[in-house]
Formats: structure tokens, C-alpha cells, sequence
DNA sequence: CGCAAAGTTGAAACCATTCAACGCCCGTGG
DNA sequence: CCACGGGCGTTGAATGGTTTCAACTTTGCG
């Protein structure tokens, strides 16, 4: 029984659900039998409460997480205490593997934004399983480079679009369909997509309201598209 | 002698001067005999003039990249043509590798800046190497984590800072002392900088006129800065 | 010297933030 | 049952930062 350094609800081993959750993330599909059991032996799982500190920025990094369930939100402050989101991470989500080299130090906060499970690895033995086995390194690269491509197309949508078209945006990503009505069902709050998208929740909901012109109609979590197509033009 | 796919001025095996950089860049750094012998045959060398295209989003992805020496623009384009930029590389910065897992297509452009010479690695080639060389794998995963956190950096940035912010800041990056009077010169032009900070040309002017009052005097590439401390408190 | 590219400055428009007020939903407790 | 209150989301008005466009100046290079 280790003690985390930042205490969460519960910290146990390994149940057979969560063990579902994990293994089929992005990060341990395609782990071969071996490497798979020694990435699951590193793993423990801990639950926590919605809005509770998993680090903080410029404390020891000790640890990799992997989101089970639930929703964890990676940010920074400024000198005035003003938050920015840097990247929302939901189930089968990695953060925090970019220290596995590098720096001992968190460079951001994480925080729970709900009742959330996660994945804990130790970033030392995750290093030295990296280094035996050449698996989970690739899994590693391929996990990196996915990350890395999400932030370069965050840092080009920031820079290139409107407020409506990051919304549109997301929409577009979330549907399923790609012409006609559809529908979609956030999985998280409104505050949560707003700073996804490097908005403040107000600029969200007039985004949303300036896309009822183009058929998009929002009632709780539920967001309605009249025609999948004309959401492309904006 | 291999065809590469976009046209350079010239295409050459490595040289002995190029070769003292490569070997020094991050990515190369750390690489043992074997590993880094079987990097050093799979690199070719490229010069090309100013804004030559390296690439271009949507193309198939066959080579990733290391700037000699020069910079290199990644940018993308919004429908009406408009260009943001999401990374600038100077020399030793590795570009493209997030590619080597994954899909198979370029996800920005590519343009140099100035006269720039390349090292150019076949993707496929790259990819069997590191899975033969640990060592390898290795400095992939420094150097895509490395990338990854200057991204998530460059999010928070644009999110928490205003220009003259980013600017004070990016003085203070390149500033070899921590305190007292400094001086700089910028290694490329300024439109560059401004695109480096997601800012347009005349907001980066703007920026740097309304640091004069925090003792920022600009002259051609030429920056002074009388009192680092106070620049600090932008 | 002269031209073209790069950089600066001003004015106007635009976009997003901020602050404040309000409405809504829902859980709690009387 | 209803009243209360808090969290969340929406709306309005004012503010501020950045872009855009255009004109002008400066720089660098042949």
C-alpha cells in the first residue's frame, strides 16, 4: 500500500471493470500479453470527487494518470488566479506521460471536473518497463503523437476560427453522421466545452445562439443539428 | 540516389559540418554508437531557398525532418486562405515525427523561412529503427515529449497572455541573464516572431512600443532591454 | 541610387471578455 | 407542500485587445 501525495477517495488494485477501461485505451491497445501484464501490475486505481486537485503545477511529478471514467481538466493559471484550459481528458485519455523523460515537475494543474476514476502509473516504472520492453514504447511514441497533433490542431483553431466555427467544429467531430439531422448528447457541462475551446462560458452560449441560424437547437445537454451539412459552411 | 517527392535545390549525403549539427540536435543527442550510425545512413541532406514548401497538409506523409540550419514555418490555412502558424523550427528542432505512427498524411504545411538546410528521414525506415533500437525509441520519446509540452505551453499562452505579455516573456526565454541590462538580437525577422506568438505583424509592432515604458528599446533585430527584473513584471 | 520587402502607425471594425443581473433547475430543509 | 439557496446557464451593456486596411517610413539589397 503505497501513500499517493495527493490523497483521493479510495486507492485500490485493479477490478476486473476498470481493467475493461484501461485496456482498451488508446494507450494499452495493442500491448502484447507481456507487456500488457506489467503495465497492469504498475497500474493502481484511485477515485475522486468532482473538483478535487490531482496535482498541482510545479509539484514532484511521480505519476502518469489514465482517465477510467469521468472527466479531468488540465490547466494553468495566471498571475491575477485567471484559469485556461489546456485539454479536457476523458475515459481512455493519458496525461501527464510527456514527463516520463524530462523534468520531475507538473508544468500544469489537473482537476477533476466530476466524480471521476483514473489510472495511476509510476513514472519510474513506467520509464523502465519502456526501456525492457519495446511495446509499450511504441505505445508510448503513438500515444505522444497522437497528443501532440490534438495540440497542434488546438493551437491552429485558437488561431484561425471564430467562436461559432470551434463550436461547429465540435459538433462536427462529435457526430456520427456526416449529412442530414442529427443528434448529440454533451458528455459533460457547457463550462467544461467552453474552456475546450478557449472560451469563457458566455462566449459559448452566444456561439450557440448565433448557430440557430445555421439549424443548431440546444436544449440541456441535448444539441440538435437540422442539417449536418450546412453546419460545414459556417 | 532517391527522388524526394517535393523538389529541393540540392540533395546530397550528409557532410561533415552538417553532420557536427545533426549529431548535436536533440533528437540525435544521447544516441549510442550502433543507434546513432543507423540514423546518421538513413538521413539525406536537402538545402532550399527562402519560403520554399517543404509539404503540404494532405500530402503523403514520407519523410520527417531536422532543421541544420534556417527555419521552417508549420502553418496551416483556413478556407478563405487565410495562414496561422503553429511552430517555428530553428536548427537541432525536429518537425514531422509525430507522423511516424499513425496516419500517413502531412497535417500542416510546411515553408522555410530563410535559406535553410534539412535532414530529411524516410518515415518507414525511421519506424523499423526504433523498433530495433531502444536507443531510439528512446529519444523519440524525449523529443515528441519535449514538443508536446512547448504546444501545451504555446495553448496556455494564447489563452492566459495578452501580446505585450508574450512577447516580455518570449524576450525573457532568450535573455542569457536573469537580472540587469540585456541585450538581444533576434535570429529571424519579426514577422516571424509575430507568427511564432499568434499575433499579426503590427500587433507584435504594437506590442514592442508599448514595452518602451518597461525599458524594451528596439532597433532592427537589435533588442535592449535596460532592466530584466522589471520586464519580469509585465 | 532605386526598388521591393519589411516594418510602423493610425483609424475603424470586430471579436471576445468582463461584470452584473436574471432565470432555471434541483436538492435541501422547514 | 412550499420556500430557500446554490450551481449553472443565458442575456445585456460596457470594455478592451486584436485584426484589418491603408498609408507611410524604413531597411536591405541589387
Amino acid at each position: 500500500m503505497e501513500k499517493p501525495t495527493v490523497t483521493m477517495n479510495k486507492s485500490l488494485r485493479v477490478n476486473s471493470r476498470d481493467k475493461a477501461v484501461l485496456v482498451r485505451a488508446p494507450f494499452m491497445a495493442g500491448l502484447s500479453g507481456e507487456a500488457l501484464v506489467k503495465m497492469l501490475n504498475a497500474a493502481s486505481i484511485s477515485s475522486a470527487p468532482a473538483r478535487h486537485i490531482v496535482f498541482r503545477e510545479g509539484m514532484t511529478a511521480e505519476h502518469f494518470y489514465c482517465v477510467l471514467s469521468g472527466y479531468v481538466r488540465l490547466y494553468r493559471l495566471n498571475r491575477e488566479g485567471r484559469e485556461a484550459d489546456i485539454r479536457i481528458c476523458g475515459p481512455g485519455d493519458t496525461f501527464a506521460e510527456c514527463l516520463i523523460y524530462g523534468d520531475d515537475i507538473y508544468r500544469f494543474n489537473a482537476q477533476t471536473a466530476e466524480n471521476t476514476t483514473l489510472a495511476r502509473f509510476d513514472i519510474r516504472t513506467a520509464r523502465h518497463l519502456a526501456e525492457q520492453e519495446p511495446d509499450i514504447a511504441r505505445a508510448l511514441i503513438s500515444c505522444l503523437s497522437h497528443h501532440l497533433l490534438t495540440t497542434m490542431d488546438c493551437v491552429a483553431n485558437d488561431r484561425l476560427h471564430t467562436a461559432p466555427q470551434r463550436v461547429a467544429e465540435y459538433l462536427l467531430k462529435a457526430c456520427p453522421v456526416d449529412g442530414g439531422p442529427a443528434s448529440i448528447r454533451l458528455p459533460f457541462q457547457k463550462s467544461l466545452l467552453a474552456g475546450m475551446l478557449g472560451l469563457a462560458p458566455e462566449a459559448l452560449s452566444r456561439a450557440f445562439s448565433s448557430l440557430r441560424r445555421a439549424g443548431v437547437t440546444v436544449r440541456g445537454r441535448i444539441i440538435q443539428i437540422s442539417d449536418v451539412k450546412s453546419l460545414r459552411d459556417v
